[in-house]
DNA sequence: GCCTGTGAAGCTATTCACAGCT
DNA sequence: AGCTGTGAATAGCTTCACAGGC
């Protein structure tokens, strides 16, 4: 079991092997992933350790190779499959987002309540009607839901998700929900986020 | 100068005391502030230490009271002004979202490169051309921005946005700026977060 | 009695620093 | 000579546990 800020390093880490060097470099330095990365040599390093992963001095680590190692630790034997409830805005940014960006995770399903959105395909992902959501979620195998929705509806839905097998959350709603010990939740409360960044501006960190 | 975490926390706790209770109830323990935030007790009371609130045993701390004394601590003199660069479904996204929730910082402008955005008004705030970025940042006396543009034009905002003067950047393109010591910078990038849900959602926590 | 405020302990994360390899 | 891998040191964060007040 490794630790939520490594898996998030490991994840940046691969996204640049990948994005950035596959195709340009062969090998590089925990100091030239580090600057790339923003973090020390050194926490490089460390991560590394976590997943058993070993370069050379002299050498450095191979870029396809590390990419790869990552992958066996952060991807499942298959990708998990991913929904998006709550089709607004925010919910069409994420899931367009996502589509864009090379991933290794698949949004197999989006839902709504506005019967103007379900029934259709949304940026890509077919989108259901919201009373659907355990009978989709079951019969694809869903494990990971983005809630972009409003506040009020938030907690119900969550529950609604826990019970139809969902063990990962990342909740854009900002409220703070209460999910059972078995569901990972991360929320990512776009305010908070704000007023930090405005408060470090300020008080220049 | 408060850590990021605990900046972090109190905008949630005053987001809860001024959302939830302050109609409701004048005062309230820190085990019941801390199960709404879902915190423990002890941190609740460790936090508002460092800011030097102070309770009272038999009464806890008073609701309104408390929400001002966080507020004197996050926010500065007068509200920090904030532009949202690149107004595309993100962004417009989390301009919507950020006039819903009653926030303590002013979205005061947007930017974009097409011209079929700027010139408008969009999601109830203006939108400038990108060019006139360094110009309105001065102007308006912005301070915070928040990235939501693709990846391979984020640096260069990011370079134009620190020279205009800004101090805090909330980056939600997927890619590690590289900024100044004198900027504060938040990085946002969905992907990492999906991945790590998916990731703990498969290990169970 | 039941709460707060807080020193001390415990835990986690990061950096240092250096032996060992190439 | 210059890098990696890693024990040891440091720094930061959270919880414990209890004295003191209402």
């Amino acid at each position: 079991m490794i630790s939520e800020k490594i898996v998030e390093r490991l994840s940046l880490y691969r996204w640049l092997l990948e994005t950035r060097l596959e195709n340009e470099v062969s090998n590089l330095f925990s100091y030239q992933l580090a600057s790339m990365a923003c973090v020390s040599p050194a926490q490089i390093r460390r991560d590394l350790m976590t997943i058993g992963y070993s370069g050379s001095p002299g050498k450095g680590y191979l870029v396809a190779d590390l990419a790869k190692s990552i992958g066996k630790e952060l991807d499942g034997a298959k990708p998990s499959k991913v929904a998006v409830v709550g089709m607004g805005n925010l919910g069409r940014a994420l899931v367009s987002f996502i589509s864009d960006r090379r991933s290794h995770l698949q949004i197999v399903a989006t839902f709504d309540t506005d019967s103007t959105k379900y029934g259709r395909v949304i940026c890509g992902c077919r989108c259901y009607a919201q009373n659907e959501l355990e009978k989709i979620i079951k019969l694809e195998g869903i494990t990971v839901a983005i809630l972009t929705l409003p506040s009020d509806a938030a907690q119900a839905v969550a529950d609604r998700l826990e019970k139809a097998g969902v063990t990962g959350i990342l909740n854009y709603a900002p409220v703070p929900l209460k999910v059972s010990k078995k569901v990972y939740l991360e929320n990512r409360d776009v305010t908070a986020a704000l007023e930090k960044v405005a408060y470090f501006a300020r008080e220049g960190d």
